[in-house]
DNA sequence: TATTGTTATACTCTATAACTATA
DNA sequence: TATAGTTATAGAGTATAACAATA
């Protein structure tokens, strides 16, 4: 028995041709390395590499919901505490969010964008915006908005849309 | 000025709304949370914790291309060298993938499936197969398709199709 | 001198748990 | 006793470079 005929698509290296086996009919093959591309590219559009897709989406999620709990960005995101933590540690430390204790609760800190983080935003906004959209070049605004919805529903389980 | 008021979706938690921002519109936001879902309900159909789906895929590819070279596997799949290396020695451990010296080349090694790694292959592509189509189960066949289709396009930078 | 593959090392991320301060 | 957040620590994954064997 050999394993290499139910292929599906090829490759072509080191003049030869290597087939990846099933892999080409899972989704999740595709939605990985599409994912990976979308990580490798984010710094060359950014140009600050320590400005990684988790820091901004905290920075756009503040932004969003000013004065929102740690706890609760953390939820947000779906990040652990310390993950929650260091990322705001990193912004806080560049001027462009403060913890403000709340005064209902001495444990909880409220976050919030500073001025210099507005700015930050403002920018790192048009750029990601460009970024995804170099990403999807290749694509039709319908298909666009077709891979948007059927993303969601991949997400949400089947209870989206 | 407030950046809160461009939004697009929100989450409810904690009997409160909060707001992505821009997030929502980003392709990039989608792909990253449906192929963190992807990983993280991987082990659960396939039980053992251990195989990962890049461990799946370096026994995909050798099944598919038996006998080919370390640095072919590699290339094929995007990994580094010592990446190759250790996910070869993971599967060697488990008597399913043998290095074979070449004879027109003592440099390098050929890649393998032994008869208990094609059993395991068998088997561990049905489950993949099941996972998969979990994964995507809200989807019609016709938006599976389109899918990934479209995930491709993305992938060869609109060279596809 | 270049290439295949291994090993060593370091760096990033993540996950857990211990800790503090408040409640 | 429980919760918000911080710190400490350890584990997985990845990337680079040094290395051994062969070409």
């Amino acid at each position: 028995m050999t394993l290499a005929t139910q292929s599906d698509a090829k490759i072509a290296l080191f003049d030869r041709t290597f087939d990846y086996g099933q892999l080409p009919s899972l989704i999740g093959f595709h939605l990985r390395r599409a994912s990976l591309l979308d990580f490798s590219t984010f710094p060359e559009e950014i140009g600050d590499r320590s400005i990684t897709p988790l820091r901004y989406s905290v920075l756009e999620v503040v932004g969003a919901n000013p004065g929102l709990r740690q706890m609760q960005l953390a939820a947000v995101l779906g990040l652990s505490k310390p993950a929650a933590t260091l990322a705001i540690d990193f912004w806080e430390a560049r001027n462009c969010l403060s913890r403000r204790r709340l005064p209902e609760d001495g444990r909880a800190r409220g976050v919030h964008l500073t001025e210099e983080g507005e700015g930050t935003l403002i920018e790192l906004r048009k750029q990601v915006a460009r970024h995804d959209r170099a990403l999807t070049a290749s694509l039709s605004d319908d298909e666009r908005r077709t891979l948007q919805i059927v993303l969601r529903k991949i997400i949400e389980g089947g209870d989206a849309n």
